[in-house]
DNA sequence: TGACATTTATTTTTT
DNA sequence: ATAAATGTCA
């Protein structure tokens, strides 16, 4: 196979680039992934560069699973000794390799968010400080994320910093980095930190790294963070074969610290770089294009660039404008049933919205009308209660020393271990300067006979446990956990036990995929899921036809033939906590291009004149960023989805189901009123003589009727 | 200790 | 609207 072949020529040249640093500016769509696929192939095939010495970073875990399979197809076998990972996971592979050079403990675990809050909670108390955690846990990633020590950070910060004092903040972060160095636990930043500190205190391990690192290639580079950066430069070394691939117009995780200066800054930072640009986009539609530029274009912070369109024409792109947040799901369910009835696969359709709580009405309003859906990321599967306790079994039989994982799981199910019991334990093991599970095998020092007991069985269960954990694969060492700890059993006695069972299933089954494709113990499957994205999760059942769902951020590296954008509002898209700041509106309006670049063929976007939110309704405008978009390139739709201002009236009408039961009415009917005509209902509340219907009459639009005066007759 | 009622926070996005 | 946290009583 010709690898240039099929090429436009901006690729095929970034695909000959050989060695030195190379920037390649690749707009949405343009071929981006295929480009560095193809570079990859041509190192090795044309330049004999070996699979050995090449990394490839990527954003997400699924990414990387979709590159190397794209390279297994283009070059075979050696694709297996490429090194394709995200930033996260070479990290820990590297610590788990060179750990305890630096000071880890060889059993350590990654604390997750959900770990770090409830430590600083704990943290918090101890110093008898008031403010929320995750105001803390704000701070110290920042501190992080800026490398700052301690001194750097008294002295840069605001006085005032999350709530507290910057001093009694220095004192909340440095009591957090012991009780995490004395638990055996890293968060997330400090995989990051840990490389780079390792690297620069043991450069003969760095430059270990750097044989396996040759030809380095980075994805998202736009969204990089200035430990990722620091990292980069650090492999890169003075060989300095480094190929960095974004789109700074996509830069959009700002707010995890990600730097757009960056990509933005490359060229200074390598002088002598190469830069490549892809402006022609191979997915969207003219249509969709011109009004994806119309709204990028008033950013400031960017690279000049404009995406030429290869497909030309298209549908236009579509606007809609529901009454409220309700009437707003239920216009997307009947465009999707219609679509479908055109002959339209529903996985070609994605729902795009600003924030998960969105999910909600368009799960209900696709319910409503039989339609299957994929809800990607939102309630996370291993943040579920039942799943959280069975891997805290096994973190606590892997690493004895993490104390939130022993305390988790140490009363459930119940042993008759209470709040007392535990109060003195922990007293215990702070005075006694222990872990937590050093004091529960000193249980009889502090606790009476029964208690004492209990707490001893407890302690075997544990470290029967540990004994197996060593040579026992994820899926049976997690079937052993639900057994012998009787959280099954539990599970059974409780009511809603059935559904968590059955989540237990599905994280059983998550394991055992995970075993197909790796060998290890239940150590090695806990590193994976603490490095797994809500996005990335095992989904349950998943309708065999569905419409997927999910967040802009989510989106971002997808397409979809069809895609609404919902909830174009202001306080939404821009969301209300990004609007102070020129820099986070100008992330918001990347978000929306984001979206509306996600689409091929058709885009619509929706928003609503009244939203619910925490209960309360509220009057809501449309999006500064609609602004942006000439008129002329939206073409706003009926209810019905059929096209107004044209002079054209809505048409054909689709009832949703069967009529419902006498004299109520039910969204999706048709009706005739005396005075406004043909109609359909649009949304229906109340019963009886308190009925109330919205209808939208052609010509008229929509009005808010009480059935019981209204006069309307069904139609069909 | 557990069942139940009441209060409170939560909604920005996630490797 | 809802889930989690807190409080109250048996």
């Amino acid at each position: 196979m010709d690898l240039l072949r099929d090429l436009n020529p901006a690729q095929r040249e970034a695909v000959q680039h050989y060695t030195g640093p190379a920037l390649v500016v690749a707009g949405a769509g343009s071929g981006k992934t295929r480009t560095v696929v193809h570079r990859i192939a041509y190192l090795i095939r044309h330049r004999g560069v070996y699979p050995t010495e090449i990394l490839a970073v990527t954003f997400t875990n699924k990414a990387a699973g979709e590159m190397k399979e794209r390279l297994a197809r283009m070059v075979g076998p050696a694709a297996r000794e490429l090194w394709v990972s995200t930033f996260h996971s070479a990290a820990l592979r590297i610590l788990r390799v060179y750990g305890e050079y630096i000071g880890l403990k060889p059993g350590f675990v990654v604390y997750d968010e959900d770990d770090q809050l409830a430590l600083l909670k704990e943290v918090l108390g101890g110093l008898g400080l008031e403010t929320r955690p995750q105001y803390a846990r704000g701070v110290i990633d920042r501190i992080k994320n800026r490398m700052w020590s301690v001194d750097a950070f008294l002295r840069e910060a605001e006085d005032w910093v999350g709530g507290l004092p910057k001093e009694q903040m220095a004192a909340v972060y440095q009591a957090y980095e012991a009780r995490m160095r004395a638990l055996g636990a890293v968060d997330f930043n400090d995989l990051l930190l840990k490389v780079i500190g390792l690297f620069e205190a043991h450069p003969e391990v760095l430059h270990r790294v750097q044989q396996r690192a040759r030809f380095i290639h980075v994805d998202e580079y736009q969204d990089t963070n200035p430990a990722q950066y620091r990292l980069t430069r650090l492999l890169a070394g003075a060989e300095r074969n480094l190929m960095v691939v974004g789109d700074p117009d996509q830069s959009i995780y700002g707010f995890r610290n990600a730097d757009i200066h960056n990509i933005l800054n490359f060229e200074k930072d390598y002088p002598d770089a190469r830069v490549y640009r892809l402006e022609e986009n191979y997915r969207s539609t003219e249509a969709i294009l011109r009004v994806a530029n119309a709204v990028i274009e008033k950013n400031a912070l960017r690279l000049e660039k404009t995406l030429r369109p290869v497909r030309s024409g298209g549908d236009p792109v579509f606007l809609y404008r529901a009454p409220d947040h309700r009437e707003e799901a239920a216009f997307v369910a009947r465009e999707v049933q219609r679509l479908k009835g055109r002959g339209r696969r529903l996985d070609e359709i994605a729902v795009l919205y600003r924030t998960n709580a969105q999910s909600r009405v368009l799960e209900e309003a696709f319910r409503r009308q039989n339609l299957g859906v994929r809800i990607v990321g939102g309630v996370g599967f291993y943040e579920r209660r039942e799943v959280k306790d069975v891997l805290a079994y096994a973190r606590a039989a892997v690493n004895p020393a993490d104390d939130l994982a022993v305390k988790r799981v140490l009363n459930v199910p119940a042993r008759g271990i209470g709040q007392t019991s535990l109060a003195k334990l922990s007293q215990l093991a702070e005075t006694a300067r222990v872990s937590f599970f050093e004091a529960l095998r000193r249980a009889g020092e502090v606790l009476a006979r029964p208690q004492a007991q209990a707490v001893q069985r407890f302690v075997a269960l544990i470290e029967g446990l540990a004994n197996a954990a060593y040579d026992t694969g994820p899926d049976a060492f997690l079937r052993l956990v639900l057994a012998e700890t009787g959280y099954a059993d539990m599970l059974r006695r409780e009511p809603d036990g059935e559904a968590r069972l059955e989540n237990l299933e599905e994280l059983l089954r998550a394991a055992r995929e995970w075993e197909e494709q790796h060998a290890g113990t239940i150590a090695d499957f806990l590193d994976e899921v603490a490095l797994t994205a809500r996005a990335e999760e095992p989904e349950g059942e998943v309708p065999a036809e569905a419409v997927t769902l999910m967040t802009l951020h989510n989106a971002k590296g997808l397409e979809f033939p069809v895609v609404f954008i919902v909830g174009v509002e202001e306080g939404l898209l821009p969301h209300r906590s990004s609007t102070a700041r020129v820099e986070d509106l100008e992330e918001e309006r990347r978000l929306f291009y984001v979206g509306i670049t996600r689409a091929q063929e058709r885009l619509y976007l929706t928003l609503s004149e009244e939203r619910e939110t925490y209960g309360r309704r509220e009057a809501v405008r449309a999006s500064r960023f609609l602004e942006d978009i000439p008129e002329a390139f939206l073409q706003p739709l009926s209810p019905f989805g059929e096209p107004l201002g044209a002079g054209r009236e809505p048409v054909a009408v689709r009832p949703t189901r069967r009529s419902s039961a006498a004299g109520g009415f039910r969204g999706g009917e048709k009706v005739r009123h005396p005075r406004f005509g043909q109609g359909l209902v649009v949304a229906a509340s109340g019963e009886g003589d308190r009925q109330e219907v919205t209808v939208h009459f052609a010509g008229v639009g929509l009005k808010k009727l009480l059935v019981k005066y209204a006069g309307l007759e069904r139609i069909e």
